[in-house]
DNA sequence: GTGAAAGCGCTAACAT
DNA sequence: ATGTTAGCGCTTTCAC
């Protein structure tokens, strides 16, 4: 491995100078720079920059965990992060958290070695104590999609509960009566928010609280099929599946094609999320669309903000901003 | 931050101690161990891996970098190959190279300089100089998807050329005539071998080649979109569509709603990949399927093997592993 | 068994 | 304008 020390001796000045021509931070005159840019060139030398930021303290790149890296919500989020922190000059790496408190403790801990400058992330809830210790480090932190108690930071999510209450209200308005739910775990604020509008709506307009129509578990696809197979095999079959979460609805979908029965006829779907298939699949859904791809921007704005020690945002110890949701009613539901 | 010596002061050791605690690699005194382990406790501390990398070369981290991150193909590579080398006790952080060069070289150097163990890439051509520095640097390179010229390293593909082969001769056996195809560029060999296949299929079967059904681009949706258009825009129309890759194939299903053709009885669609909303979408794609999580998992297992040091895979300089398609026939053509 | 000290590659005072 | 040097946090040889 080529270093400073080698291209100072070849350049015949000290890494003192090499360091400055490459950081451009100190004036060198044209000669020595030049000498040091030919030793550069004719090494091939390349800044360590895992040295460097032993002692900077910064990399110019940030981090981000999400919740499951095979979600295309996730994706969408993913690039979105990143397409807006490039503006930034910042690179951006990506780790799947997987919703699993002890891989997300893995990653925050690479990450926080690895010294990214800003970590945004899909919490699940039980490392709030290793994220408040990373925020107090100094490094900054803007959680998305889901909120947890006992952390003082920035986040960007949707109106869950909203999205939801409007989802079942549409539902009670075209006639449904025996309407299931299918949510991700209610220690999310998702899950809870989407429970909760679900609840509200059912009760609003004084229809029976039927538990077997509501079932929560994990949010991926596997679990999406699942749950609603359970929720067929019961005596009494629902009339329309509300499905909180991208992959549940995909789950869903799958597990009614699977029991061959006809959406809408045999029972109704609304799902969560617009994504690009929601629109081409057999019966094009009904869902509850979320503004994905800004809620990547904006708290990837937010953490930019903080990094650059934006004083506004940065005074603001946490600040929520809340995106809104909205209902696209396509031909899954009658 | 607290740092090693101040668990070494704290618990009344050097930090040689303290290091040879952490890593169990030293014999130390029961006593002294305890104590270390109670200081470290005490005072939260926690090995800075950055540092110990910067020193010991060797992060137990390896680095992934994806054609295009909001691709599901790349979604399921990218989880296949976490899911394989967590057995290993191996981390993964990802990374979007966007399928553009400049984007590819910049997270190389991240990579590089974090240190990782070894890195999993779906090459663009245009870096193979320093791929090649970095796998004489020692880091262990395996290439996955697509193979580049010029670079000596193991790879794990699939047999494009015969996959689309495959596909085309299906087309034709069923009557089709006028068979257009959308594929990715052909500077990449996965889109020179669909490419390839498809020009065997023809010619094999003595249909007439028609340039004009033939279009290139970039493998994004927004480029199968337009291809598509393109493709339709012309005086003479086809009478199917294969698209050779899964993002082209979204791309060109998206169009085809959007002109409110009927698919398959306006034009025929095949496509590329096999995933999850392949079977659920209207109609039900006719697809060839690539083993794609099997990529990950091989292309994972050879780069363990690899950073392990296993003689039989490091000794083999550049292993080309080619896993086969098969195809899928559903609705979407007749 | 344990500790002192060198050094991984870099940056930033400070001195010249 | 350029060089000397200390030190980021860690591991590891070599004394003791």
């Amino acid at each position: 491995l080529v270093n400073q020390r080698d291209v100072a001796k070849k350049a015949g000045v000290s890494s003192a100078t090499v360091s400055a021509v490459i950081n451009n931070n100190k004036f060198v005159s044209k000669r020595l720079k030049e000498k040091v840019l030919k030793a550069i060139e004719e090494l091939n030398y390349e800044v360590d920059l895992i040295a460097r930021s032993l002692k900077i303290n910064r990399t110019y790149t940030i981090g981000v965990i999400v919740g499951n890296i095979l979600s295309n919500f996730y994706s969408i989020i993913a690039k979105s992060i990143e397409d807006t922190v490039k503006k930034y000059n910042y690179s951006m790496i990506l780790c799947n958290g997987d919703d699993d408190p002890s891989e997300e403790l893995k990653y925050l801990k690479i990450l926080k070695s690895n010294k990214v400058d800003g970590i945004i992330l899909t919490p699940t809830n039980k490392n709030v104590q290793y994220i408040n210790k990373i925020i107090e480090s100094g490094t900054k932190v803007v959680l998305i999609d889901r909120l947890i108690e006992g952390v003082n930071c920035d986040a960007v999510i949707v109106d869950n509960r909203n999205g939801s209450y409007k989802a079942i209200k549409y539902l009670i308005g075209v006639g449904y009566k025996k309407i299931a739910a299918i949510i991700s775990p209610i220690e999310f604020t998702t899950g809870k928010g989407r429970l909760e509008g679900y609840l509200d709506a059912i009760d609003e307009a004084s229809l029976p609280l039927n538990s077997k129509f509501i079932k929560i578990g994990c949010s991926k696809k596997d679990d999406g099929i699942n749950m609603t197979k359970e929720l067929l095999r019961g005596s009494e079959r629902p009339e329309v599946i509300f499905t909180g979460s991208l992959d549940l609805t995909l789950g869903a979908i799958i597990a009614l094609k699977e029991l061959k029965l006809n959406i809408p006829d045999d029972i109704g779907l609304l799902g969560w999320d617009d994504v690009d298939w929601s629109a081409i699949i057999d019966p094009p859904l009904t869902v509850v669309g979320q503004p994905i791809y800004d809620l990547g921007v904006k708290a990837a704005e937010i953490l930019m903000k903080k990094i650059k020690g934006d004083k506004e945002v940065v005074n603001s110890k946490s600040l929520i901003k809340t995106l809104s949701t909205h209902l696209i009613v396509r031909n899954s539901t009658k």
